[in-house]
DNA sequence: ATCGCCCCGTGATCAGGATCACAAATAGCC
DNA sequence: GGCTATTTGTGATCCTGATCACGGGGCGAT
């Protein structure tokens, strides 16, 4: 099997990995051996598109390996992240069922593997594997509440500081990671600016800020976390 | 039937005027049917609330008649409105879809019925049913979507008079409504405020401004947009 | 090594809203 | 019809973060 971008090639769903802790992914045998034959296999280096924002709908990705960020904009070229997707996720899921365009733009910022499933494909699976339409309306509320989320921290919280240690906290609390207080950063100032909704030099300022608080600490590009409690409590206020 | 709050009650399903306009409502016959069995009726009057952010859900609301927002807090008080519900919305479907506290709180603001259908009986009903739950990803797609707006306007939007000119044109463009230029007010200013994210005083100084700029006019309740053209300018600029 | 490109840090300026504080107006309600 | 409670208009002040500007640093290509 070739691994091109050094990646190797998770080519059988049933013998993947990670099966179980993806929700599309962890279905009964039947489902997922149909599953593997309709879905074609891609790997993309970074900064690939997988699908950009204003596209019909050709199908859904989901995403085994990597990262990608999904991103929406505005015409004057102003740009919001609202989620970092991870291995497990399906992208495009909405638009596809909804038969609506693409709502954001999907960019690897990370290369990975992603499996491919037609629209017509997965609507036909759907009808047939009613279990799975289940998971769709699981998936689908949660990236709801993703969503959800998204429009309470960007209507509710105006002051930057608070949405940054708001995403410094989502971070370490990152799931199935105990906790950690060390985080390795992938993003630039920049994405990081276009997550919380305010400009790379007020990022910029906000590290700084947070440093001499000595709220955080940087080692090249490990973020350590000196005082999440001060960290919690500004989050919240 | 007795009619609370001068409102007439729509008890039977299959006779509703609206059947058709209302995605969750329009089903085949047999559905319906059985949907008109498990459902139980009741009239609210303003102000009431259907549920609360952070509860067990309890199943899902199909308002009928009247309108509802749905809002959510911040610990100090804090409160943005995502929603303004209408006839034939499902309200509490995500949380109540996936066990999860509802999201949002869902008050009435105009008098009206809803339907309430519990958790075990539409999770039931779903399964007898698979029609229906394709019914329920379209819903669960829109609300999607309209949350995702939502963050559009809130993350790309950082100037109050974008995010309320954009509200009026909404408002204009209601649907099925003609593309009316008239449109009666049901909220406070305070309540505006909620919906793009800025303070009551804002929105008195943003409704001055634009009366000045001759791009709307206010008859009684009633507001007359003179000057739609511009008003589109400012919301994409 | 050198160039060029993209990131990052930080200063100076500036404006748009948040906030506070009243007064006027309106809407319900008995 | 009058009375209270809510809603609205508008002024004054203040302050945060957007914007502009520029220099330094890292890193990959050639």
């Amino acid at each position: 099997m070739r691994a091109p971008y050094g990646l190797n090639i998770l080519d059988n769903c049933l013998a993947c990995p990670m099966r179980e802790e993806h929700l599309f992914c962890n279905l009964p045998v039947a489902a997922l051996q149909r599953l593997n034959e309709i879905k074609s296999t891609a790997v993309y280096p970074k900064s690939a598109m997988l699908f950009i924002e204003g596209q019909q709908p050709r199908g859904v990705f989901v995403l085994c390996t990597g990262k990608a960020k999904l991103s929406t904009s505005s015409a004057e070229g102003k740009t919001v992240i609202t989620k970092i997707s991870e291995a497990g996720d399906v992208l495009g899921l909405s638009a596809t069922i909804s038969n609506r365009p693409y709502e954001v733009t999907a960019e690897m910022i990370e290369p990975g593997q992603a499996n491919f499933i037609t629209r017509d494909a997965l609507l036909h699976f759907l009808r047939e594997h009613g279990e799975v339409a289940v998971r769709v309306a699981e998936q689908l509320s949660r990236n709801y509440y993703t969503a959800y989320e998204g429009i309470r921290t960007l209507g509710l919280t105006n002051s930057p500081s608070e949405r940054f240690a708001k995403l410094l906290l989502g971070w370490s609390n990152s799931p199935g990671n105990g906790d950690p207080l060390q985080v390795k950063l992938k993003l630039t100032h920049e994405e990081i600016a276009e997550m919380i909704g305010t400009t790379r030099e007020t990022v910029s300022r906000l590290f700084s800020q947070f440093k001499k608080k000595q709220l955080l600490q940087l080692k090249g590009a490990t973020l350590i976390i000196r005082n999440k409690a001060a960290l919690e409590k500004m989050a919240s206020s």
